[in-house]
DNA sequence: TTGAAACAGTTACAAAAGTAACTAATGTTT
DNA sequence: AAACATTAGTTACTTTTGTAACTGTTTCAA
């Protein structure tokens, strides 16, 4: 067991590294290198949710998210328009250009998918995707104060 | 199938991040914060790989494996020696401080594996360790300029 | 044996990401 | 309703990371 340790977080950090920037070369071509997830689910909730919303959902800080918006807005994917409720929020709404992109990330992503995982059985795909979630469900629920500080600590 | 399609490449950075945030807040009392990956594999070698050796084992270039070096030296875990042999290099050798240090790393792993896998099965651990060799395997042996770019591209 | 090419490592600059302080709007308390 | 706290978003600054050009050394072909 000690013998078999693993890094994981080395390991996983090259992954999805690797696995980004395959996505990104496929879809740089299309008008879009990154930020994929961010548009997908803005996409899923286009002209109902603010930057705060898409914040909580991507668990990063704002001034990240703010960045992401910025940049989704420069390549006319994503409008900011005032909340006529509460001035200080602004609606996050998919343009049509935004809007026929998004399937064609789900296309990227299924090609990404099939070039990583190619050695892969189906039920070995079904149990890897099992252990991601659980991974994931995990680390959202982890108590931050104890083990768990941000990216990298500065002095 | 397309139903259930999943950016693996979002989680993992994620998943990997905290993984990493977490080793290094159990580690920062102890005095390394960061690069624990490399200085495992240089205990391993001490004293018989050079810088490019290094680079070659991490996957990364020289001027980030330079700057591992840096932190390692600073903190008095590794020394660089001129290898008499090749003036243009160094071989890397460390310290008693670092050789005393790699088994508490070690340990580190071991608990932020406990934490994090906490609700996996022998088996499915044993599972996700053989998927994460697949998956590193792949991304090592993929033929670079189809797909693949640096982590991230600039114009 | 000498001059171009290759190589290990470093330096210097550019881009991206993190942190903290700020602005403007809204909520809350007395 | 005035003073204070909170909130969404932005700006400004710092640190980290990526890229390219450079230095000194070695290799190899003419």
């Amino acid at each position: 067991m000690v013998k078999d340790l693993k890094i994981y977080g080395f390991e996983m950090s090259r992954i999805a590294e690797v696995y980004l920037s395959t996505l990104s070369t496929l879809m740089t071509p299309l008008g879009i290198e990154r930020y994929f997830f961010p548009l997908i689910f803005l996409s899923k909730n286009s002209g109902k949710v603010t930057q705060k919303d898409l914040a909580e959902a991507i668990r990063r800080d704002k001034v990240y998210t703010m960045r992401i918006v910025d940049y989704l807005c420069d390549k006319g994917l994503i409008m900011r328009k005032q909340d006529c409720n509460d001035r200080r929020c602004q609606l996050l709404e998919v343009t049509a250009k935004g809007k026929e992109l998004v399937p064609l990330i789900k296309e990227g992503i299924e090609k990404t998918n099939e070039i990583l995982f190619h050695d892969f059985s189906g039920s070995e795909k079904e149990a890897f995707k099992v252990s991601m979630n659980k991974l994931f469900t995990t680390i959202n629920t982890m108590p931050e104060p104890k083990y768990i500080v941000k990216a990298f600590k500065r002095k």
